[in-house]
DNA sequence: ACATATTATTGGCTAATAGCCACTATATAG
DNA sequence: CTATATAGTGGCTATTAGCCAATAATATGT
């Protein structure tokens, strides 16, 4: 009976690991844009289970120093890339039984946005990890439950860029509203239609023009370049473009 | 080392309780609507921690019984109400160290929905669960987090109502349009144009006419009924009402 | 210098749909 | 029969996405 004790006492005489509990792990899909490509990044397993296979970037949490699980997924990505990316999403928090050989096993999904450029070098000095075109996954063998869960952080960067202005996020600082349209494109996975997406865009009053630069493929009229607002984050469009819902 | 042996003999030899892992449990946010407010299910707690203070039903998976998280949910839902509820979905995942006082913990929160009726009975003779308007919690001492979980079910709740017919599931079936209207208005707490509403839900063709009923208060033009249409779980509405979006 | 190709940006129209609010329809209470 | 209450509709305006053609500004080739 704990019912005539005091909590400190409970407390006290309470240990965790008298109770079968799940593994507990963090896996985060990175995206960026390369070569009109959304790619992801990908760990090669070096230990068991599903040793050479590939995998999200993930692991187990740290009690001792990891304070939250947010903290943990930054870490994972710190260790991996050496940045801290802007932007950490949790997607999804997939369970059961039988995604691990290991046994019951929990995994936190996250999803995180990087323009190439800052950590390619890095990434390529690890010699297990790299990006992988988002189309070229489904040739891979993929670790775990992995596959899954990429398709559940692609559906999700599909269904958020259709009302926020996530893709900024993967293009370099600044940029034109050329970029930002093909940034919007591959995330969506969809043609959009210029004037409406520039119109949307520039009526939101989220972005900031910065300057001029040259057009895309060197030659044509300049363009405008812009940095995003600082409220732009938080913006939330009334309307969707396209029909570019999923159930 | 483990890079050289194979996976079956890293299995055999793998013991998950020779690694420190979170507490994980599953919380539900159960709404309903009732007497013109929206409600939540909340139970009082019997044992220590936070004994004695109201918490969202949940607990530890069942690594023997439970075959996924979502199952988890189910579960613990049915040990509080009775019922299988017909929507049933994750919130978001939290986890850090100082959360429960017994250590690192996790939990997965998931919410739910429910017309009053059905489960009215069965909670009635729980005595440790009952339904709380959703204004009055704030005087109420939660346990744990419960109050930030609380809050972000409530907020998952009133943006997704501004895209889905996610009300339908806290009626009476069938029902009219004027009580759909008080359910959405109840969810997303805002207040709706009646024509606006009316012809958003009609030309979506997610609503089938089954009948006549009495007007609210018993008076007045008789009203026609409707039940969802079974493609309307997953409408979408490409349009926002009002403009009911949180950052 | 000029013609041509190339990219960026804008103009102007149509269609869909939300907000507004007054009006009509059909019942009950007395 | 009249007043009142609730349900449902008509008809207008405003906003914004889709469409697509026109204009602007630059680089390149001759």
């Amino acid at each position: 009976m704990t019912s005539d004790i005091t909590e400190a006492q409970f407390l006290d005489q309470y240990n965790a690991k008298d109770y079968d509990s799940p593994l507990m792990t963090v896996d985060i899909a990175l995206f960026t844009l390369h070569e009109s490509t959304l790619q992801v990044l990908l760990v090669e397993r070096g230990d068991h289970p599903h040793k050479g296979r590939w995998a999200l970037p993930g692991g187990f949490i740290d009690l001792s120093s990891d304070t939250d699980l947010h903290g943990t997924a930054k870490r994972k990505l710190r260790e991996k890339t050496g940045v801290d990316v802007p932007l950490l999403e949790q997607v999804a928090t997939v369970g059961n039984a039988h995604r691990d050989p290991r046994g019951w096993s929990v995994t936190a999904l996250y999803m995180a946005l990087v323009s190439h450029a800052p950590t390619a070098e890095f990434i390529d000095s690890v010699a297990d990890a790299r990006w992988w075109p988002i189309d070229k996954i489904n040739t891979l063998p993929l670790a775990f439950d992995h596959a899954e869960l990429l398709r559940l952080a692609r559906e999700r960067l599909k269904n958020k860029t259709a009302y926020t202005v996530l893709p900024v996020h993967v293009l370099k600082q600044p940029f034109s509203l050329t970029q930002l349209q093909q940034a919007f494109e591959l995330l969506m996975d969809a043609k959009l239609e210029k004037k409406s997406f520039r119109r949307r865009i520039l009526n939101a009053e989220i972005l900031e023009e910065v300057g001029e630069g040259v057009p895309e493929g060197g030659r044509g009229r300049p363009t405008a370049l812009y940095l995003p607002a600082k409220h732009s984050e938080q913006h939330l469009f009334t309307r969707v473009f396209g029909d570019a819902t999923t159930p």
